[in-house]
DNA sequence: ACATCTATGTTAGAGTTACTAACATTCCTT
DNA sequence: AAGGAATGTTAGTAACTCTAACATAGATGT
């Protein structure tokens, strides 16, 4: 069915939906998108499109949660390709969390704004795949193979998480140059997450 | 011309519609948020706008602007309700960040989306008020009135922005109840500012 | 093989919106 | 007081969302 043959049932609609819609927001951005804009590039009517979604939200839902598995996914790769334990593991997933979000514009818009937060909470979205489970694996593999004193570490781990997802927000909202012209974003997620680190090291040890 | 009576002219539509659009997105997200709607809220034909606001995005432009400036305002009266010199200056500019961008939620989404970016750069703001200087002036007293080595002000600043804004959309994404259903947030940017710059004057102190 | 059911297309159209054009009223300057 | 500038109104166009009615093709049961 891939064929450059035009029939009259697409297919495969709804996932040629979601990629003409994501394609259209990363060409201009998610505030003009339209559904007929997307139908079109498609190849099909305008009405085609709701048989698949039952209106224009429920599409954007689909490109958000198709950018949360892709997320997770490259998480997961990170993790399987990093010495497991290592604080290299924790920075490397930061960076590929700015990396994703900066080069993928297109989901970032609708991951965070009001979509992405009625995706995420969609009967039919697996959270427990979220790639901040990841996170929260690493970490605890970091503390146990470094013989460090207990931590929280799911509260750790969001804190890293709003670290790095802080400077991706920064780094895509474009106001950075205006403050810091050549500022290097992962370099400097990377060096304050080992700042933030010693610091919480410091303080279990001091703890005890 | 503030009464009931009802003129012909209305006065001051241009703060009026900017007040409306603000309430409307409040209500309703801004994915649905609509010129005519906001017109009707300020009682004015849904032509008149366009007298004021070249088209929607210039209207959305200016209450992201407004949200800019509020937020900027409130960072100032909070440095000078606070200690100079003090880290608890940095974490109450962090807490009234978080504070302002989880209580208007509104102005939040346009700050930080497409229209924000556009909003930032237009030639009419006045990017030199930003509440980012505010920061960096904080920072830069905390490390002096502490006789503290000497560390790369706007670097830490930046850094120390990420983070607080980290929490300020991870919190504004109503995702993390589904990772830590009462994570107080505040508390955990106070917690986790606190740690980092721990780590940072730890290694400075190592440097030198 | 054939009929039929269901899924998934199409066209047509109603209602809403963004924005413009032409016109009306009021304000402001001189 | 006159007249221009500013700022309203109504009317209208094009585009968009979504629905209804109908068309076609795949899938299923006998």
């Amino acid at each position: 069915m891939s064929s450059a043959v035009k029939t009259y049932h697409h297919g495969d609609l709804r996932n040629a939906m979601i990629v003409a819609a994501a394609e259209l927001i990363e060409e201009s951005g998610s505030l003009g998108f339209s559904m007929a804009d997307a139908a079109r590039r498609a190849g099909v009517s305008t009405a085609a499109p709701y048989r698949h979604f039952r209106d224009k939200e429920a599409l954007l839902d689909a490109v958000a949660q198709l950018g949360f598995f892709g997320l997770s996914e490259s998480a997961r790769r990170v993790r399987d390709a990093e010495a497991e334990g290592s604080i290299e593991a924790i920075i490397a997933l930061g960076k590929n969390y700015i990396s994703y979000v900066t080069t993928k514009a297109a989901f970032y818009d609708l991951m965070w704004g009001d979509i992405g937060a009625r995706a995420f909470e969609a009967e039919s979205f697996d959270r427990k795949a979220a790639g901040f489970y990841v996170l929260v694996d690493t970490v605890r593999a970091y503390f146990n193979a470094q013989g460090l004193p207990q931590v929280n570490v799911l509260d750790l781990a969001i804190k890293l998480w709003a670290m790095v997802h802080g400077f991706s927000a920064i780094a895509m909202s474009g106001k950075l140059p205006h403050f810091h012209p050549d500022a290097d974003v992962p370099a400097m997620m990377e060096a304050a997450t080992r700042s933030f680190m010693r610091g919480v090291i410091a303080e279990q040890r001091n703890a005890h």
